[in-house]
DNA sequence: TGCCATACTTCCAACGATGTAGTAATCGAT
DNA sequence: ATCGATTACTACATCGTTGGAAGTATGGCA
C-alpha cells in the first residue's frame, strides 16, 4: 500500500490525472482498465496510480460514449405485492449475473406512468426496460414510437407486439379450479375478476376458470365470480364478506392470487368457516407467506426464477439485434396442493 | 398533432437534429428546454420539432455536463423481505416527488456489496445512496474514502459517521416486552439474536428485551434467547421448534421482526400451541401480512412513511451541503395490539 | 546495415448536452 | 441620432471517456 491520500480537491479524479501521474497518455489508461493490450510495465504502473487516487470511471461519460448506460428498468404495479417482490429479486440478481444495474419503476398501474415507460422514461437512461403492464393494452403498445428495447411480463397477448413473457394463465386456471372440483366441490367462486378491463391476466384466468366449470359438468353461477378492484390482502377480505352472504355460500374459493387468498382465508375464519372442510381455497403466484399461513395455501406456483431469466434474456437479445420479430416464451407452472385444499394434519410441516 | 414520423434511422434524435429542425442554434434548444428566456415564437418552433422528432435529452450526456444525474440508489438486504418491500415502495414515491428516480441495490447483506455500495457503487452513477446495511458497521462507515451522499437506515449508531434515520429500537423492543409482560407473562423467549454482529438491529432489539425483563423482575434466561441468522420465515419456524422442544417452554415470544413471527407461529400452531392462551406472540415492522394473519399479529409498527420523507429529507440536504455535520433523525413508531397477543374473538376484524 | 512487421503508445475527434463569451437587434432615454 | 442597457440568439469550449489513425520504439531477418 503506497497509497496517498485520495483526492485533494472536491473534484474527483479523472483519467487524466491518472495518466498524468502514471507518465502515459490518457487512452493508455482507457486500455488497461478496459483490458487492451498494454506492456506490463506500464499497466503496472498505471494500475498503482488508479489505487493512488482512487480513481472510479465516469459512468455518464462512459455512456456517452458507447451509447448505452447498463441499466434496465424494470416497471412493476407495486413493489410491495409479494409476488412483485420476490420477481424483482430475482431480476435484480439475473441482471447483476450479467453486468447490468436494474432500475425499478413503480407504475402503481395507472395510465400515466404505465405510459411514461412505454414512451422510455422522459429520457434516454435505460437500455431497456422490463415492465409488467396493468393499464396498458395491447393497443398501446402496439402504437408507441420509441425504440428502446421492451419485454412485457405476465399478460399473454398472442403474437404481440413486443417481446412477452407469460405463464400460460388460462391453463394454469383451469388447473387449479379442476383441482377443487376433483376434491368434490360444487359451488367454487373465484375472487379477482376485472370486468371493465377487456385483456389482462385477470381475463385469462376467468377464462381458465370458467372452461374447468364446464369442463367439469358445473354451472357457471355469476354471482359466485366476484370482481376485486386490486389484488390486496383487503380486497379478498372484502369478497370473501361478500361471498359468506349470499344465500347458498360456496364451498370452495379460487383466489387469482395469493394475497387475495390470504384475504379471504382470514375473513372465512372470522365467520366460523373451517378451511378446508368448509371452503377449500386455492390461490396463484406462490409467495412465501402462503407456505407458512395457517392453513398453508394450495397455489398455482409459477417458476419466477424462469421468468426472470427468460425476460432478461429476451431484452439481451433484442439490445443486441433490435430488429428481429416479437417472441413469446411460456414459462412452466405446476399446482402447489397444500393444507387450504388438503390434508390439514396439525404436525405437517410447510413445503 | 403535426407530427411526422419520429425517426428515420436507428439513432434516436439528439439536441442538433431538433436544432436543424427548428432552424436554430443547439443552444437555443437547450435553453428552451431548460426553461431559459427564449423568445416565444422561437420556443413555439423548438417544441414543435421536439413533438415532430420525438426528441428526449440524454441522461449521460447532460449529466457529464452538469455533473449530476438525478438517480438516487437504495440498498436494501432483501427485496421480498416485505418490511423493506413496502419501504421501497414508499421510498420510490417519495423520491418521484422530489423529481429524482431510486435505483434499487439489492445486497442480499453480504460484505462485497454492501462494500460496494459505500464505495459509490463502483462510478460516478448515483448523487447519493439511501443505505440499510447489514455487513457493515460503524466502523466500516467511517473508514469509506467516497463522497456520495450517503444515509443510512436502521441500524442506531449514536453519533455516526454519516446521516442516519431510524427508530428507537432499543424502546421499542422494550415496550414490545413490557407489554408481553403485563399480560401476565412470564417465561418471554426472543428470538432473532445475533450474537455475531457486536452491532446492529438485533442488538439493540436484545437490549430493550432484556431491559425490560429486568424492569418486570423477570430472570433473563440465555436459553431462551434464540438466534436466527436471516429474518425468514423459515428461521422463525426453526426457532420456535427449538423453544418447544426445551423442557420448560415459554408462554410469551417476541420475534425481532414480523416474518420471524409469522414463521414461528406456523411452528406454533402445528405443534398444537394455541396462540395467545398458550404462547403470546409479538412481532416488529408491522408489514401487511401480519395483519391479516390468523392471529394477526401484535406488532411494533414504525412510522415507515416518516422514515422514507426523512431519509430522503436528509438525502436531498447532503447533496446540497455536502460539508455539513452528519445529522441522526429518530422517526416514532407505536405498538400496534392484535390478536397474537390479545382478545381473540372470532369476528374481529383485522386492523 | 537496412527494412519491415509487431507491439505499444499517442493524438485527435467524437458522443450530446450546457456554460461562457460574444454579436445582433431592439428599446428607452437623452 | 447616439448611447447604454437589455434581450435573443449564436459560436465555441468543455465535461470524461473511447475508437481510430498515426506515430515510435523494438526485434527479427536477409
Amino acid at each position: 500500500m503506497t497509497s496517498t491520500s485520495p483526492q485533494p480537491g472536491r473534484r474527483s479524479a479523472s483519467m487524466k490525472d491518472v495518466a498524468a501521474r502514471a507518465g502515459v497518455s490518457v487512452k493508455t489508461v482507457s486500455n488497461v482498465i478496459n483490458g487492451a493490450a498494454v506492456g506490463a510495465g506500464t499497466r503496472e504502473r498505471v494500475q498503482q496510480a488508479i489505487a493512488d487516487l482512487g480513481y472510479r470511471p465516469n459512468i455518464s461519460a462512459r455512456n456517452l460514449r458507447r451509447g448505452r448506460t447498463g441499466i434496465l428498468a424494470l416497471a412493476v404495479p407495486e413493489l410491495d405485492q409479494p409476488y412483485f417482490a420476490e420477481l424483482a429479486r430475482l431480476i435484480v440478481d439475473t441482471a447483476d449475473e450479467h453486468g447490468y444495474t436494474i432500475l425499478i419503476d413503480q407504475t402503481g398501474g395507472g395510465d400515466r406512468r404505465e405510459q411514461y415507460v412505454i414512451d422510455g422514461m422522459g429520457a434516454k437512461l435505460v437500455d431497456g426496460v422490463i415492465f409488467s403492464p396493468v393499464a396498458m393494452d395491447r393497443l398501446d403498445i402496439a402504437r408507441r414510437v420509441d425504440t428502446t428495447p421492451l419485454v412485457l411480463l405476465g399478460e399473454r397477448v398472442s403474437a404481440g407486439p413486443a417481446d412477452h413473457v407469460a405463464i400460460d394463465n388460462v391453463a394454469a386456471a383451469r388447473t387449479a379450479t379442476a383441482h377443487l372440483a376433483g376434491l368434490g366441490r360444487r359451488r367454487i367462486a373465484a375472487i379477482g375478476a376485472q370486468p371493465d378491463r377487456v385483456q389482462g391476466t385477470s381475463h385469462m384466468r376467468e377464462r381458465g376458470f370458467r372452461a374447468a366449470l364446464e369442463e367439469a359438468g358445473l354451472p357457471v353461477e355469476e354471482s359466485l365470480i366476484v370482481p376485486a378492484r386490486e389484488y390486496h390482502r383487503r380486497d379478498g377480505a372484502e369478497a370473501a364478506a361478500y361471498l359468506t352472504e349470499l344465500e347458498e355460500p360456496p364451498d370452495a374459493v379460487f383466489c387469482f392470487n395469493d394475497t387475495l387468498a390470504l384475504g379471504a382465508m382470514r375473513t372465512l375464519h372470522d365467520r366460523g368457516y373451517r378451511i378446508p372442510q368448509d371452503v377449500a381455497v386455492v390461490g396463484f403466484d406462490d409467495i412465501d407467506d402462503g407456505r407458512y399461513n395457517v392453513p398453508s395455501l394450495t397455489t398455482v406456483s409459477p417458476d419466477k426464477a424462469g421468468i426472470a431469466r427468460s425476460a432478461l434474456r429476451l431484452l439481451l437479445d433484442r439490445i443486441e439485434a433490435i430488429d428481429s420479430p416479437p417472441r413469446e416464451v411460456t414459462v412452466r407452472h405446476e399446482l402447489r396442493v397444500r393444507e387450504s385444499s388438503g390434508v390439514t394434519s396439525r404436525r405437517s410441516r410447510a413445503t
